[in-house]
DNA sequence: GATAATACGGAGTGCCGCTCCGGTACGACC
DNA sequence: GGTCGTACCGGAGCGGCACTCCGTATTATC
């Protein structure tokens, strides 16, 4: 990565060193912490004790809970799209590659307990950070809509957002419900009603 | 223990006017609160100094807010029992029956915010008012999934728990997100995926 | 090395679901 | 109607949460 050149522009630029750590730390902690017990139940002194900072800090470098998923999930985030992108460069396509890829989507949210709550919401969050990779990823979902809907393999009344929804509905019940494993014959259930008739 | 006896001369224990009558304060303050914030945000202090009663009242009644919960849901929650049992006495029945009992579903979890997680994890409740209310809608559902599948409107594996795992992730997208009105959509959608074909 | 800008740390705030216990008032028995 | 045991009440209090404030330590600049 190089220097930022726009360095100029701000007078009294220049983030401090530690500042730079310890945002890096704090992100690792949450993390770590996130995989461990999902993000509803990390609470934020426990991020902050784990990475070796005030609490006073976090909420500096981060000003909600949200904002912090929204960094952690970032990057998971930006996979989805890239899997999109190769899952509709491939040709020819692969027969179910829209399957695979809402598959992809509800592992992303189920991974973290409390994440579909979050998602669900996003479009609350214009102008942050995961409001905006949210919005990317509305928007591959609807590229591989289209795609389907060229392919005849869904409904030609089906949107991306559509798509999302019912992915993250799928992906909320996998976390809030007790018996296990019922995503897969929820997700057939749905692919069934989006599919071309 | 032997106190039994003890216990059985006394006739029936004879529960005492105010705590019936500070319980009756709390259910009509609980609903009232519920209809006004929602279930999740109404706080139990508030429902009990909205009852005019002291907070450790409220505890005893009801052992956690789930249980306060359950008896104000519990009402309506009947009421689905008693709309299934209506609709499967009707003959010749409805030609679209199952999607209008889906619909009350739906809609009893809306009303209410923060229901639908409850109601996903109300097979944890096992013994509890609420659980027991629960079996018993997931009973009608299956009742009426089968007499839908003899009329040939459904797919024959579908079972009652898939429809109202179905449901109840649609009303909770429906609370969750903030795109208003998606519930008619989604439930064709999902309609679409579970008839017969 | 002095100085000002900046970030740090952690005590503190308000709200939550929930608990505990001393005192109150209810209802049974005489 | 009086008295008495006790079921019930009220509310202070607990631990944990997301989140804030401000005195202090650290950093970059000269």
């Amino acid at each position: 990565m190089s220097r930022e050149a726009a360095e100029g522009s701000r007078p009294h630029a220049a983030v401090r060193t530690d500042a730079r750590r310890n945002r890096a730390r704090l992100i690792e902690a949450a993390s770590a912490l996130f995989d461990e017990v999902g993000a509803d139940a990390a609470a934020m002194n426990d991020v902050a004790r784990r990475a070796g900072v005030g609490p006073g800090t976090l909420w500096r470098h981060f000003p909600n809970k949200d904002a912090l998923i929204a960094e952690i999930v970032g990057e998971s985030l930006d996979g989805l799209a890239n899997l999109a992108a190769d899952l509709l460069d491939t040709s020819p396509p692969e027969p179910d590659f829209l399957r695979r890829w809402v598959a992809a989507l509800v592992r992303h949210i189920t991974r973290h307990q409390g994440l579909a709550a979050r998602f669900a919401r996003a479009s609350e969050h214009v102008g942050s950070p995961l409001g905006a990779r949210c919005q990317a990823v509305e928007q591959v979902a609807a590229d591989l809509v289209a795609r389907a809907r060229e392919l005849g393999q869904v409904r030609g009344d089906l949107t991306g957002a559509e798509l999302i929804r019912l992915a993250t509905a799928v992906a909320w019940l996998d976390e809030a419900a007790t018996e296990p494993d019922t995503t897969a014959r929820l997700l057939d259930l749905v692919f069934d009603g989006i599919r071309a008739r």
